[in-house]
Parts: C-alpha cells; structure tokens; sequence
DNA sequence: CCTACCGATCGGTAGG
DNA sequence: CCTACCGATCGGTAGG
C-alpha cells in the first residue's frame, strides 16, 4: 500500500522510504494498535533493518507521532476532500459522513479505522502521543460541527440544532459502527449508523427540507 | 480495590487472591489494554512474585479471558442491577443508561470504561480473547435492547421503534461519551450523550408520555 | 541504510 | 505461593 504517495510526492530522495514505512505502519496499528507497533514488526514488514528504520524516526515515540500525522493527511485526503465536493450545506454534511461510513466499510486499513484504534487506545494514557491524538479528534469533530453550522446558515437546519452536540454525536456513532463491525463483522451496524443519523437531522430540517444520507 | 469482593465471596482459601488480582488487572488493562497488561507488572503493583502470580492463571490468556469474565460479573453488579431497580418500561431503560453514563463519569476504574477499551483494542484480532469481549459486548446489547421491547410493549415507545436499532445507539454513544471524556476530560459530552438519547426516546415516545434521564 | 551489539523486560518453566 | 532460571523480543546504541 502506498497510501501516503499521493499525500507527499517524492521530492527528494529517502522520502519514498519514509512514506512506505508510515503507510505501513497505519495499517499494522490500526490493528495492533500504537504500542503494539513494534519496530522489530514494522522493520520485518518492510524488509529493512530495525536500526535502519530505527534511524527515520530517533524514537519509538517519534514514530508514533509520525504515524499519527500521516494519518491524519491520510484521513483529510480519502474523507474530507471527496466528501467536501459535494455542494454547502446538508448535502456537504451528508457527503463527508457517508464518505467516513463507507471509508470505515471499505476497510483501507484492516483494522478499520486508525483514529478509533489509537483515540481508545491512548484515551487514558498522558503524554505526547494522547495529546495528538486528541488534537486530530477535535479537529475532525471541529469540522463536523463547521458543516452542521453552515447547513444551520443556509436554513437546511433549524436554529435549535447545536452544532457542537450533533458533530460529536455523528462522530460517536460512525466510531460505534466502525468497532461493532470489526468486532461482529455484521455490516448492518452502518445501517443502523446512517439511519440515525438521518432521523437526527430530519428532527431539525424544515419541513420539506430533502435530503439523503448515501 | 476489592471490587470483585461482593461477587464472589470468599469461600475457599486463596480465592482471595485471585479476586485481588482481577481487580487489580481490570484496572491495569482499563488503561494500558488487555496486553499492555503484563504479568510482571501486574505482579509488582499486588506484591507478588512473578511466577506465584502465574501459577493463578497458566498464561497470559487465561489471565486475559479470566479478566474478561470478572469485569463482565463487575459491570453487571454495578450496571445492571442497581439500573433494573427502576420500574419495568422506560423508567427502567433509563435507570440503566444513566447509571452506565454515571459508572463511565465516575471512573470506577483510572481508565474509565473497561469494555470500551478492551473492545477497541481487540476488535480487529481474531481469537478467544475477541470473541469474549464480542459476546460481553452483544450481550450487553442485547439486555439494552430487552429494555427498549419492554418499554414498548407497554405502549411507552411507539410500534415503529426498533429495539435493535436504539440499543446499538445508545450503546455507542455512551462509548463514544467514555472515549471522549478520556481524551478531553470535559464532562459536557456526557450531557451530550444524555441530550442525544433523551431527543431519540421523544421521538418514539407518544405525546405526554413523560421520562427523565438522570 | 547496514551489522553487531546492549540492558531490560517479556511470557513461561523447573523445582521446590 | 517462592527463587532461579530460560529464550525471545523489546527499544535503543556504536560504528560504519
């Protein structure tokens, strides 16, 4: 998987080492999370020498930075940008969370999805690598709540709706879809996600408003 | 901690033990996870010697799946009943879910939540240690979803609820409200999640039916 | 990027 | 329940 090449393009020479091993190292966390990343693992996988990556990073910790980074570009990348194509307002909303359902369905990680993996696995864990992680989830819900709000502009959204309250209730429920499908392996969970959110955002639209949630 | 004190009385000599040891271990993997959990340190923080500690279980799984099954009988006693005091229909799935929200903002264990984290962690990894906390996870679940049937077998909820559907909501939302709060450490998502559920029951709750959550 | 190491810790065993 | 171990692997270093 190269999943980081359309995010970095190879300037310069050893960068290509580098995307291998982050977008390696996403895959193998998003199942075994941030610690059980190991650099023995990651190194095997890539046919390198564990010094040798080793001397990418400096430090376990640091690779797990980098991963985390690579992961949110990554995420902006495959969710964000396709669902932002879509025109302002509930239909952008829609778009973005459809994209993250179907992302999550689609499995590019085979653990599913990397943030849910990490946020629970650092959640009570201080330091670096938690705070990280906790910035990506405030600025992925941050964007949620920016889209709710602009949707609320446009008047697709009626003035009660909190923006805040709904983008983290959105995120919730995508999260809960990714886990109970990786751990039942029963596809309904994103029904059962889509439809919620739906009936969440028809309490708030205007009569008539239309809308539709893929 | 002797959380595990009021499940299993102490009948035989050494069982004693053993119930420190989970509960001490269900505090540990509340954090660190199921494998972060290691037997030398789970030894150290009960002031045993590795191999005593050991001979408890016979390997790192059976310390694992043996955590699993004390934190299920955990949150059923602290969960479970004091929720089902309430009266049957509503009032009783309510009673459950507020307690569930104030056992995760309580933080009965330093890690908040340990099913939330165990089911993370291992819910891309195939094996005994998934499928236990798979069928912690459906049971729980499913016991939610009794709640809501009964609830609208007395009328409480409108025919067009969906047990199923509501239960695997409610579910992730307050895991979604127990991961948050870890992160952020901001309470207001637990107001979030009782915001989120309570709108979800009005919608299915015929006019005047009245309910409170918390 | 490599080979060749280091001390510490891992899960687990032998024998009591 | 203990002491005293085992081989394997961990993150990390020296030196190239």
């Amino acid at each position: 998987m190269n999943a980081l090449a359309v995010l970095e393009p190879r300037t310069r020479k050893g960068s290509h080492t580098r995307e291998a091993i982050l977008a390696k190292a996403m895959d193998i966390a998003s199942v075994q999370g941030l610690d059980g990343l190991t650099i023995g693992t990651l190194a095997e996988a890539l046919d390198l020498s564990k010094s040798g990556l080793f001397a990418h990073f400096g430090s376990k910790e640091e690779l797990q930075l980098a991963t985390i980074q690579a992961a949110r570009g990554f995420f902006a990348q495959e969710v964000m940008v396709p669902g932002l194509k879509a025109r302002k307002g509930l239909p952008r909303l829609c778009s973005v969370i459809a994209t993250w359902l179907d992302y999550a369905e689609r499995e590019v990680f085979r653990g599913g999805c990397f943030f849910t993996a990490v946020s629970a696995e650092f959640d009570s864990r201080p330091g670096p690598v938690k705070d990280q992680v906790a910035d990506c989830m405030t600025e992925w819900v941050d964007a949620l709540a920016r889209l709710v709000k602009e949707a609320k502009d446009l008047g697709e959204l009626d003035r009660k709706a909190d923006p805040r309250q709904l983008a983290w209730e959105f995120n919730s429920l995508a999260m809960g879809a990714n886990n109970t499908y990786q751990l039942q392996r029963d596809p309904i969970v994103f029904t059962f996600a889509r439809k919620a959110i739906r009936d969440r955002l028809k309490v708030y639209a205007p009569e008539g408003t239309r809308f539709q949630l893929r």
